[in-house]
Formats: C-alpha cells, structure tokens, sequence
DNA sequence: GTGGCCACCTAAACCGGTTTAAACCCTCAG
DNA sequence: CTGAGGGTTTAAACCGGTTTAGGTGGCCAC
C-alpha cells in the first residue's frame, strides 16, 4: 500500500549512495563511476521512481512546458483547421522530451496582453508560439519586455529578435491565380481575411501581384474575415456586381465553402457559372459538391517544426536560424472550371 | 534594472515581518493583526510579487492545472467543432482563478494509457476531463489506479466513482426524427458514429426508439465514422439501396455536409429528393447549401461546467453532484423538407 | 614517507513557497 | 505579584529535486 511516490532519497538509501549522487546518475553528468550509475538506475528503477515535475521545475526554474495562446473568438475557433492539427504537430516534439503544452484561448474582446503576461509570469512556460501575427504586432514587444522566448509562426514584418518558423502562402495563392487563368478566367475576385493579419494580406497580395503578372486586375477585392459568415456575405457582394467575377478566390476554405453555398443560393451553378477556389485544405473541402479546388498547407508539419524551433532557442543552442517550410500547393478539384461565358 | 522578480522573503523584510506572516496575509489566514496584513498587502503591491507557482506547486503539491487528453487522429481532429469551443468554456471559468489548461492529443494508434500516466506522474494536473467516453471504458479505472481525480462527459454505463457532467444527445435527436415524421417521412436512414463511443450509441439508440414510438423501422443504419470521407460513403451506401430512404439523419454535421455533397454527386436534390439532417451545428451548417438542419448543443457551457465541476472535486467540496445540461435542441433549416416521391 | 593529483562521492545550501510548534507580549484574574 | 490565557508573530522544518564546495581514498612521483 505504498501509495506515496518514492523520492530520490528513497533512491538514494536503496542505492546507497547519496541524493547528489542519484542526480547525477539520473542527469548522466560525469563524475560517477560506471558501476555506481548502473545501480543507481536499476535502484531507481526498482522502485518505480520518476523525478518530481515540481521539484525539477522550483529547482532548475523551468517549466519543461510550452506555451499557446490562441486569440480568437470560440465560435471562430471551433471551425478553423488549422489549430487542431498544429497542435497535434507540437504535441509529436513534446511527447518524447516530457514536455507539456499549455493553452490559453483568449477572446479578442479582452486585452490579450493579460493572456500572455499570466503565462509568464505564472512561469508556466519556457516558451511561446506566437500565431496569427499581425501587423506590427505589439506582441513582440511584449514578449520582449516580458524575457520570455518565442518563435513566430511566418516572419513580421519589421525586425523581431525571435526565429520565425514560414510556411509561404504566397506560392499557392500564385499557382491558384495561373489555375484559374489557364482554365480562361479573366475577371477574378478576390475575398480576403481581416487586413491586420500578415497572411490575410500575404494571401492578397500574392493574389494581385499574380494577375498582375498576367496583365490583369482584380475584379474586385472583398475584404472579410475568415468566417462562414463573412465569407457568405462578401461573395453576395461580389455576385451582385454589374460585371460579376466569373472565379473568386478566397482565403481560406471556409469562407470558399460557405462561397459555394451563397453561389448556390443566388441560383449560380459551381463550377458552370463561377468558379470557387479556397486555402488550407481543409477535411470538408473534398467533400463539398464540388469538391473544393484549395491549396495545402501542412499544420501538422508546422507544429512540429514550431516545436522544434522553440525548444532549440530555449535549451540555447546558439543562433537559432529561421525554418522555412515547403510551400502549400495547389489541389485541383471540381469547383474550378472553363468559364462558360468568356 | 531588477530584473529578478522579487520573493516572499523580499516582501517579508520590506513589510518588516517573517516569511510565514506574507504567507498567512497572502492567503487569507486568520491569526493575523489587520494592519499587519495591510502592511504586507501594501508591500506586496509595491514589489509587484506575485507568489511563484512553481514553489507553491512543490510545498503543497498541487499543479493549479487541469487536464486534457483528446484521443483523436489529428486529420479528424482538425475539423472537429467541439473541442475548441469546449476549451474556450473551460478556459473561462480557469483563468480567473489563475488555472492552467494542458493538452495533450495522443493519436489513437499509439496507447492512450501512457498520456494519461505521463500527465498523472509528472503531477502536472490535478484533475482531468475524461471526453469521447466509450463503452466499459477502461481509462475509468486507469484515472482511479492512478489517483487523478476527474469528470466524464457524460456519464459512463456501468458505476463511474466520477462525477458527470451529461448533455443530453437524445432529445435532440427524437426532435430532428419527430420534424422529419412530420414532414411526412417514412423512409429514414441513419448515419451514425462508431458504436464503441458512448455518444454515438446514445444518438442511433434516440434515432432508432424515435422510429419505433411512430410504428416505423429504420430503412438502414450505416455504421460511420464521424469523418467527412466515412460520411460520404455511408450515404453512398444508402443511397444504393432498392428503397433508398428519403431523409437521412446523420451523428453529426461533418458527416452530414458530406452526405448533401454526395446526394448531389449522385445527381439527387437535397432536400427534395432526399432530406438530410446532422448534429452540432457547426459553424459551417448554416451556410452550405441547403441550410443545414441540425441539433445546437453548447459545447462552450459543458466546457464551463466541466471544468467548475471538476474543480469542485478536487477542492473536496464533499459530495460533487452530477450536472445536467440543457439539452441539445433542433434547428430547422433548408436541408429538410417534405419528401417529393410519398 | 609524504605531497600532490585525480577520480569519486557527500554534505549542505538552495529554489520559493507553506505549515507547524513554539515564543512572545499583553491583559486580566486571583 | 504571579500565573493563566488569548491574540500575534516567528523560527524552522518541509516539499523534492539540483548544484557547489569540499572531503576521502588510492596511486604515483620524488
């Protein structure tokens, strides 16, 4: 009925060696004799022991955890892609060391400063992935003041001190616009996500400068918010247009889906009368009618790469270089096809 | 320049008292002069100290954190609507008592018993939420060998020495089945989520006793999988039949969402030629075309009493009731009408 | 024989809180 | 004047690890 964990003086007296002993052992510093470490080890694993989390944590000040803090508002949250599988990326990388990943959802209506300061100041982490930049995203230097190591998922613009872990939106976005103007599409619309998130407007601009390319402009640019909702209303504005897009592009696959429906809705037939083209890939985009032509990312490959990266800075291994990715590509289904009317 | 952050025992001198004493003031202890706990309040707020978590977890052996464990294959994870939302609930009732939430996404292939073992012996939490409760669930007795108090989402068959936080699936489900009776339907088909989860029985069982209250028998139930890729074959299934049915009431949105595509991919209007129900309402149900027809649960208020529940029980509040939500209910949209063929 | 060095190991301080036993001071009763 | 008793406060142990300074013993050189 030994119900109490054994500590490392159980260890230490069963090995018969002292308690800095069995730190040693256990940490595999040098200055202990082979024979002494083996049976210190099969002491230790004799009494089933494991070392104390906590007493790690106050006596090496570290949290052995990770830190996530996700600014978003729930209802949003509960349908984006992305922060599932990334997680389940991280997760991959601190299953085997130990670690932890600790979350915080924070919605956008509160300050999220505080979200980011209990963290830290709870030392509950020893690091943070930083998502959804923004444009001269005050986090940074918040994370600054606040001494606490990140890594940026893609790269802010201005100079940060953090590694940045890239996936590029932009090639993907490009290879959507050359699809669509393959298939003969000349007048393409754009719905885009809230311009203060540096890859709404990764995604827009990409999309611009690659009509440009081609001689084009956009026939209009819609800017929402990633939402179904959102992503509803701004495709009834674009179909309500004198010249109607005859193929939009949207940033991301929700709001392309609910783009499909509203298209629907407004009698239009998808692909015949418009084409429809998302990003990310999500599990739906096979399965809508039609299945959604879309650009795949890797979120799980990017958690684990975050992952990586972070815990790269805080064990100190020198200069952390930046991870870039493989880009996203394009997956081309049934939403996207010849315009029927040139 | 102190960068350091200040401890109990820089409040101690500064407030001209022991360590002890900040510790009674701090956390409320009688036995203290009331100027002397203004005293050391006062001083407390001028050194900016807070108590360090990391010590506080060690002396009293507490985490200040909860746990979850969500067994799930990311891919599927990635577009499941409830967890987000249901972490957002739970984090709103952690924050403000200065409570941490740690994941931990185990992929069901791997043994789930070592995330849970990890989470326990690391002491990282005090508690867990034991979620996608499955029949004779062997993680009730693993949480009960380990001595890590919890609560279940729903409550187990069998006796659970846990408390139960229940949303009710059914009456949601008799609902969406009494809508399509009265539409006029009486081929019904089922789609339901794999019968080793507690849930997804819960909802065919509801479906199945909802027919029979009416004299009717299902036309056919196809085992799934919760996945959009299971969804869309189940209705293939279905719709192959001799006797298809003319409505098809799904265990949840994904599910059902692929099923409209793929009764349109079959050349079948929804909802004239086949009716189609889900359950969630996802963010997307309301904008794919047709509305989707569906059951509202509130993932976010089982995630807040979840998580008051389970603190209740680790505070040793006596006996912890179970809590029951208000059920699921319907919501009627475009995807369900009457059917065209009697 | 003794000094020096090295390999090995230990004692004790430390991380920053909580908690317990005991001491202190003051007042009031006897 | 002494002792009891109650309200305040403190010193020190404790949680379970890590880390550092120092001790021990053996071997070798001189």
């Amino acid at each position: 009925m030994s119900k109490v964990r054994p500590t490392i003086a159980d260890v230490a007296t069963r090995a018969g060696v002292s308690k800095g002993a069995v730190s040693f052992a256990l940490n595999g510093r040098p200055g202990l004799a082979q024979a002494t470490v083996d049976r210190i080890l099969a002491a230790a694993d004799e009494l089933g022991w494991r070392p104390s989390n906590r007493a790690r944590s106050l006596s090496v000040s570290k949290a052995f955890a990770l830190g996530l803090v996700i600014t978003r508002d729930p209802a949003v949250l509960s349908s984006d892609p992305f922060f599932p599988a990334f997680i389940a990326g991280v997760e991959s990388v601190l299953a085997p060391r130990g670690q932890a990943l600790v979350l915080q959802v924070v919605t956008p209506g509160e300050e999220e400063a505080v979200g980011y300061r209990r963290l830290a100041q709870d030392g509950r982490v020893d690091g943070i992935f930083l998502s959804d930049l923004r444009h001269d995203d005050p986090r940074i230097d918040l994370l600054v003041e606040l001494g606490l190591p990140a890594v940026t998922l893609n790269r802010p613009e201005g100079s940060s001190p953090f590694p940045a872990v890239c996936l590029d939106d932009r090639p993907g976005t490009i290879a959507v616009v050359e699809h669509l103007l393959e298939l003969g599409h000349r007048r393409i619309g754009h719905v885009a996500g809230p311009p203060a998130f540096v890859h709404a407007t990764a995604r827009s601009d990409a999309f611009v400068s690659a009509l440009a390319e081609a001689g084009l402009e956009p026939v209009a640019i819609e800017v929402s918010d990633f939402t179904a909702a959102g992503g509803t209303e701004a495709t009834r504005r674009l179909l309500a247009l004198p010249e109607p897009p005859t193929a939009i592009v949207y940033a991301n696959d929700r709001m392309a889906i609910a783009g499909i429906g509203a298209a629907h809705q407004a009698g239009l037939r998808v692909p015949s009368d418009v084409s429809i083209a998302g990003f990310d890939d999500s599990e739906l985009a096979e399965f809508v009618h039609p299945g959604l032509t879309t650009v795949r990312a890797d979120p799980f490959g990017f958690g684990a790469a975050a992952a990586q990266t972070l815990n790269r800075l805080i064990d100190g291994d020198g200069e952390v270089p930046d991870v870039e990715l493989p880009p996203a590509r394009l997956v081309i289904r049934r939403s996207t096809a010849t315009p029927a009317s040139q």
